[in-house]
DNA sequence: TCACAAACTGAAGATTGGCTGAGAATACGC
DNA sequence: GCGTATTCTCAGCCAATCTTCAGTTTGTGA
């Protein structure tokens, strides 16, 4: 995997903090390197006494926590931190196998879960999703829609459109379209449209975002003006015509 | 009842104040994050004489009460609390078997009980309708009625009519639909759906959230237009047909 | 203008997710 | 205690979606 987060511009972090913890450091990184890319304060733990410790001095507004670790559950570092006065919202990752007794309950309060392996383009919709629930927004501003142009993408809903028009995407494009509107203006590589919308362990070849470049391109781009433009040789960019 | 959305603003408290009353930690956590989720401002004791004491400072307009407790029972606790002169509304908890005679006579005021293991859902519903009864209700003086579309609810009744017609649900698709009408134009994950509506002990998998949805679809979705919509990979959502 | 590389797209096969009927297990009312 | 309603599991089926691939088109630099 080309871990492509190739914008050297480290902006300044938006203020939210996150805390990963996590005992596989491949995966701690990948994580990490997301989330500060678009912006968070991130620190990572790779165990739970680590993550306590962290915990307290960090007060993160959200934690992604793997739910197996070497030597507290995820649960339980998930319970100590709140029981410590840290108020924060918690996205679980779990193996897909087996689990699912355990992760039950999880989507209670603003929780979330994800099945490894995920998308990294998935992970930082369901923080976001998570910090706006446990009203952290500091940012706030608008709902769950995103924007460009006449295109429409609203989380809560999953529904997409083009100029009013409702469009029936499915879950593989309609990720690929959030990430393109995130990216808006900007030209993003195939490389870098693998790694954030396929879960991190595909193996394929990079034909298949050409191929759900195509099946997006019939679906939006059938209206006037086209948004999705090829820059050969280097990737895709959303752009509105010229002037 | 207000229909809409009642997890716009988890932020603020709605001011109403809950007092849950539980030994065990993990149903006193269960309970007021779910609470606390819905806009109620939570304390939580583990024991009568703990409960006493909060119960005085924090004047809950409702308490959720477990009736075995390590010191006091639960019906002590509630009489020494009134005679503080604290006007609260109680829902009992009790197991399963046994103590029905005495519980229920206390149905006659405006309190409640339940057994456990219960639902979330059904816990949050039975303490609106218990401030409801009890009149604090500060917001939305509404009768029990939810509405969708043609679709009507009623929590006092457990009726569900759609266009006029009298449909006759089990309790399970009685809370599903809830649910569904609760977050209505929202997409709800099937772990959610588990989450809220199932008894929090259980421990299945989600093939049953697509068991009851074909049950409720195959008695309120026989008309027309349909309004619970699969969002494939996603959950479902109830809908009315675009524009 | 040609040759080559990159990108596009349609089709086919594999996989996954969701729907439903049937039946076992359980709870409930009489 | 018996019969009915309800809950829950399960497996087969179908359709949507994912993935690969190859033939075609488009763009670029020599």
């Amino acid at each position: 995997m080309t871990t492509t987060l190739d914008r050297v511009n480290s902006k300044t972090t938006n203020g939210q903090r996150i805390l990963v913890v996590d005992d596989e450091a491949s995966i701690s990184e990948l994580i990490s390197t997301s989330l500060r890319f678009v912006g968070f304060d991130v620190r990572t733990a790779a165990n739970g006494a680590e993550a306590l410790q962290i915990a307290e001095e960090f007060k993160p507004h959200a934690m992604v926590l793997d739910v197996m670790l070497p030597d507290l559950d995820g649960f339980e570092v998930c319970k100590k931190i709140r029981n410590e006065g840290v108020d924060t919202g918690v996205l679980f990752l779990t193996a897909k196998d087996g689990m699912d007794d355990k992760v039950k309950g999880l989507t209670l309060g603003g929780d979330d879960y994800m099945t490894k392996p995920f998308s990294l383009e998935e992970l930082v919709a369901r923080i976001r999703a998570l910090l706006r629930r446990t009203g952290v927004d500091v940012i706030a501003v608008d709902d769950e829609k995103m924007r460009f142009a006449d295109l429409e993408l609203d989380e809560a809903t999953h529904e997409v459109r083009r100029a009013g028009q409702l469009l029936d995407l499915s879950p593989t494009e309609f990720a690929l379209l959030r990430y393109l509107i995130i990216n808006a203006d900007r030209v993003v590589s195939k490389a870098q449209i693998l790694d954030h919308v396929w879960q991190y362990d595909f193996r394929g070849d990079m034909g298949i975002v050409e191929t759900y470049i195509s099946y997006l391109r019939k679906k939006i781009d059938s209206f006037d003006p086209p948004l999705i433009h090829t820059v050969r040789g280097v990737g895709y960019r959303l752009r509105l015509p010229p002037q």
